[in-house]
DNA sequence: CCGGGGCATGTTAGCGCTAACGCTACCTCG
DNA sequence: CGAGGTAGCGTTAGCGCTAACATGCCCCGG
């Protein structure tokens, strides 16, 4: 039966050398079945030790490798999850995949990755689409972008999706920090050190992050009756940082501003200094991310740091639960952390 | 984890629902033999026009999806690549990975990641291992450390691998930035500015990159019968270039410091700042990298510039010459490029 | 009017693996 | 001492797909 000379064999044209060896040729040498190879491979159903001890011999001496391809046509299970990622460096979203690989490689899964460049609804579309093809048992979808949620609402249903960080009305379930209440206590810390009001240096608009930083901000003044400044916009760039800041400079009242980012607050901090505006005693700034770098700011930042680590963990645990069948649709939130610094700091 | 009692009873916990459509589905739809429904899909031999239509009106109705498991167990082929990423946020190894991932999405390959934290013989062992079995076709390493090169040799010699910003003595082909030339890019300005020596706050010792950049830096000081300060030695972070800083701090002649990359630069502006050295006016600093904050520091920081886009295309297109059995070893560079900003600005 | 060569399709044989069941010992217990 | 287990294998039948060959058909020249 390990006769293979008969078919096709010199098919092969850019020779690729002896073929990967199979149960086939491992059963051959230890003298047994393909059966009990792969029973002694997966470890599921009773051998007997010594015979055990001559099949790992084998594969050992062959260098036997599983076809995974093989394995997940019969089983329908290929072990390996996708994650759509947005291309780009921005610390959250690069932390985030981390994670997720992280948690997926604990549990034995690998992880196919596509990136997406412009979050819409084709793109995260087709991005989902060759995930699928890989065969992946579930998608992870980092999509931070309000679009995105529409774009998730089209997707089949068919398959296990999670959202991370976005996805508002997706009808799939979303992990992401509480953005809001990050927000939040940013904005009370710089009101607690005696301001009137703090301005918001906001990103982009079609970020959900970004809104719920600006409502976390917005509904902390509203609810104190205190006056809200106009948003100045930002797209996360220490660019667009240094912009706004040229353009804060000499607003009456500027006294404290909440930035969504630390990139963007460092763009802040570098055109106060600039402007002879001195942090913190003439203004007083704050940042989101703790991002490694803030620490070493001029002056550190105070800013709002988000556990990466733990959203990938309860990414991949959501995402198990669907692929287990259940019916998740909650949001869940991973609290977020304010760090002090001097940007902050007392007078 | 979900238990699952005895192999072969209850497995299927969750929906059985109607499985997916297989080219036989779609045949009997159509009222032709799967052969023909195959090459309809991939568009390979010929077929009259309107049974294509008939074909792909089924393929659509019936929502059909090739399965990529029987394609590649028949094909031996799976359209993906492997990318053996740094579980780290450092700027570089993050850009390449994005770098590939773009390159391998335009030709129409996957890709899959296995990261790892702490790069040594076993653990790349083990994620080009987990990678085969992911039936990859290829294999990048991103790969910056020296023990990554033993290593690469290691790994077995049947599939493609290359390695991208390491891997010296790696028995694979090597792609990255000139991290010599651009060393001596910054070193050579910063000497241009009349300095009588440059210091030099080192990566860690066993990243090459860390070497190749503390070489640049050394041999442009020798060339020039220059005094070659001793190395402070820091692990990439800005705490690091801090506490190197202070132990700078008031070290006879400090006028001109290159640090390996940008930040740790930032730690280093951070402990001159506090400890009343003015930057660029009292001593002058240049990093390495190019992140997006450096333009924002406190002063602007002169750095080295990397193109990551063309690193992964450049890798992506040796693992393409590999794959097609081409035997390449050699070690291509890209250009750095320097940017000069306030750090080392004219006082 | 017939045979040869294409075009458009169908048929067959696996790729390497696991699920499911079959078969033989041997062992236990009433 | 026979019925019923169970450990330890083997055998068979596909999973969905493509490569290779087989078939029917029509067109055309001789």
């Amino acid at each position: 039966m390990v006769d293979r000379a008969k078919p096709g064999e010199q098919a092969r044209t850019s020779a690729p050398g002896p073929r990967q060896p199979s149960l086939a040729d491992v059963a051959g040498m230890a003298g047994v079945s393909h059966m009990t190879v792969s029973r002694v491979v997966n470890e599921s159903g009773p051998v007997r030790p010594e015979t055990r001890e001559r099949v790992l011999a084998a594969v050992q001496k062959l260098g036997y490798r599983p076809n995974t391809a093989a394995r997940t046509l019969v089983t329908g299970r290929s072990g390996t999850l996708g994650v759509v990622a947005l291309e780009s460096n921005l610390y959250g979203p690069a932390s985030t995949l981390y994670g997720i690989e992280n948690a997926a490689r604990e549990a034995g899964y690998g992880v196919a990755i596509c990136s997406v460049t412009r979050p819409g609804r084709t793109s995260i579309g087709d991005a989902v689409e060759s995930l699928r093809r890989q065969a992946v048992e579930g998608i992870v979808v980092i999509a931070p972008h309000v679009t995105a949620g529409r774009a998730l609402a089209a997707v089949p249903g068919d398959i296990a999706v999670v959202a991370v960080g976005g996805g508002e009305s997706a009808p799939v379930p979303v992990i992401s920090v509480d953005q809001y209440d990050g927000a939040r206590r940013a904005t009370e810390h710089l009101l607690a050190l005696g301001h009137k009001t703090v301005w918001h240096l906001a990103g982009p608009e079609d970020w959900l992050e970004a809104r719920d930083r600006e409502r976390g901000w917005r509904e902390t003044l509203e609810r104190r009756g205190l006056r809200v400044p106009a948003v100045v916009r930002g797209d996360w760039s220490p660019r667009s940082g240094y912009e706004a800041g040229r353009a804060l400079v000499g607003k009456r009242g500027l006294k404290a501003v909440f930035s969504a980012n630390d990139q963007m607050a460092l763009g802040l901090l570098r055109a106060f200094t600039e402007a002879g505006i001195r942090v913190p005693e003439d203004v007083q700034v704050a940042g989101f991310d703790d991002v490694p770098e803030a620490a070493y700011f001029t002056p550190p930042l105070t800013t709002v740091r988000q556990d990466f680590i733990e959203v990938g963990r309860k990414t991949f645990g959501l995402l198990e639960d669907r692929m287990a069948g259940g019916d998740v649709r909650a949001r869940h939130l991973v609290p977020a952390e304010l760090i002090v610094r001097e940007s902050t700091g007392p007078r």
